[in-house]
DNA sequence: TATGAATGAGGCTTCATTCAT
DNA sequence: GATGAATGAAGCCTCATTCAT
């Protein structure tokens, strides 16, 4: 039975696909390019993906979830406000050097593929926000804003992401994670 | 309708543009949507820029490289580097909040311009980076890689621009200003 | 009475026009490159003439005529079919070394403008066509098709200019007009 | 209908472009003019041509070399210069009516394609002037400039060619071979 | 499943021409 | 007469998608 075949070449294309999409952006990315990368006919693809649409939304939803479920996970396992959030931190640059690519896809395509998402879909931003509005409530961080606390977490994290993708810091996060993790628990411990 | 009554024909479509590209991207924005915005024909347009890559870099690049000298001239005028930072955060909130589309315009489009500017050529980027540097040098905070605490200060201001635009946070940076301020100088004050 | 100013602008445009065509085709060249070359606005080339085609028609027309006229000059002021011959051959080099230009105007722009002819105009074809039945009914050549042996001559000279216009050839026609007028007469001469 | 039924497409696409060429010249053939001809869609047509210049060049150099080819092996097939002359007088004919499109738009396309031939490359003007340079150092014809003598040779196929074109002539040259090759040998041979 | 020619809508751009100034 | 922004038609080309094989 070919079936791995199948999932086979779902995976490849998806890989190239991401792929292409940091390169180029989502938009400049041609069904060609993404059949041409993964070595098959336009027509084939289709029969993988009901449209482009269809194949980033997909690929952008399984790994934004999973990211978020990671994300969940991981802060269920700290116990305190501060372990919880230096466990997302860890996390977050642990799966950025895991798949680099990966992780810029999510954070460019962001924009386009948000509104898609179900309101009450778990995100990494809701995952966050739980944790803020956790530790506000447990007494843990000062009483504020769970929205701002939270964009400033994301952004200590995303912009350095951001800066590796651009060439501007390595394309490894994890030395400077601990760096990080001190950041974010900084801008939403101190008033 | 006389055909020269407005004089300030290109501001105008720069300014349709700008907004047109927030809404929509600038991929998905066609020549013929601007065109429509300002009441014009297609063609017309091209009296004005040579290509509609050209209309995008030219309004990037002239109100990213305004951001930039902003920013250096706040910096200029205070005198610590807790000072400086202070401004550059203040002048930004008040840059977004002057003209939010604007803003996120040049935060969502950097992707693909950056490439286009000149090696040397003053950015918002190098800006931050300058005082950072400066301030490493002068002692007034600690030592550390510079691209690394660019990337924090930013993070601070632009994820809240981001959430923003999303609608996570109000239209206005105004009454956050200071605490982003704190946020700011906590980040790279601290090792 | 500023009239000479518009005669001059007139003459300016067409020479200008003339060179592009030559430089460009008529085809490529644009009523702006038209205007630019004269240094004049696009409105402007319209109070001459009333459309880029009816410029291309007028001055075709003009010159092409105005060959015709001095082609039929000339055979007239010789007496034998030979000494006709030779004229025409040698006004056409001196005409081509005059203003080359001009002349492969004539030439590459016939191609459609040469329906727009009124039958019955006398072209500088017809002249020499002329010549050539006279020729035969005079005996001074021996009988054939007057429309090939037009060909015939017309090729001895055409050709070298396409030759001149290529740079396969020296602009100058002068030096080889005595050995195309020997080839051309024998072209009709020998049976 | 099914698609795949002509596998000539390419072929089909061709010709019918040779035919509008000539009809109504590159310029003012469209892309739409050539997919109507052959009951396609424009965009059919860029699987097979990158663009419609490169479909122009394609179609123009494939049969010019083919004429530059088989007039190269004409001449090579006959002893004396006279011989090869006339080969190639007759030969020329021959492919003009075999198609006589075909033979128009070679010669009216010339303009323009001409500088994209790579320099070294054999055309049906160097092979020619391979013959009488050889002539010429054979002692075959008398010494002079072989431009010229090719220029003269040229002269006396095309301008009927062209003459054809016009309906100054029949269609056919075949009827008229013998008599350009004696003129072809004519203007070559007397000094 | 795979192929790839074909479609068809739509995007960007050019350009002859007009017209208010 | 001159200007040059504006028009509007049309041209070239791209690309997601379909479908016969």
């Amino acid at each position: 039975m070919p079936r791995h075949r199948f999932v086979d070449t779902r995976d490849r294309i998806e890989n190239a696909a991401i792929h292409l999409f940091v390169e180029k952006s989502v938009a400049e990315t041609t069904v060609r390019d993404i059949a041409g990368r993964v070595d098959l006919s336009e027509g084939a693809l289709y029969r993988h993906f009901e449209s482009k649409d269809d194949l980033v939304w997909q690929v952008f939803e399984k790994h934004y979830v999973a990211l978020a479920e990671e994300i969940h996970r991981l802060a269920g396992e700290a116990k305190t406000t501060k372990g919880k959030v230096a466990a997302i931190i860890r996390g977050c640059c642990k799966a950025h050097d895991t798949d680099p690519t990966l992780f810029r896809f999510l954070l460019f395509t962001q924009h386009g593929q948000l509104a898609k998402i179900a309101a009450g879909t778990p995100t990494p931003v809701s995952a966050v926000r739980d944790v803020i509005v956790a530790g506000i409530a447990a007494g843990d961080i000062p009483d504020q804003d769970p929205d701002l606390a939270t964009a400033l977490v994301l952004g200590v994290v995303l912009q350095p992401v951001t800066f590796s993708a651009y060439g501007r810091l390595p394309t490894t996060l994890g030395p400077i994670a601990e760096r990080l993790v001190a950041a974010a628990w900084n801008v939403i411990a101190t008033v």
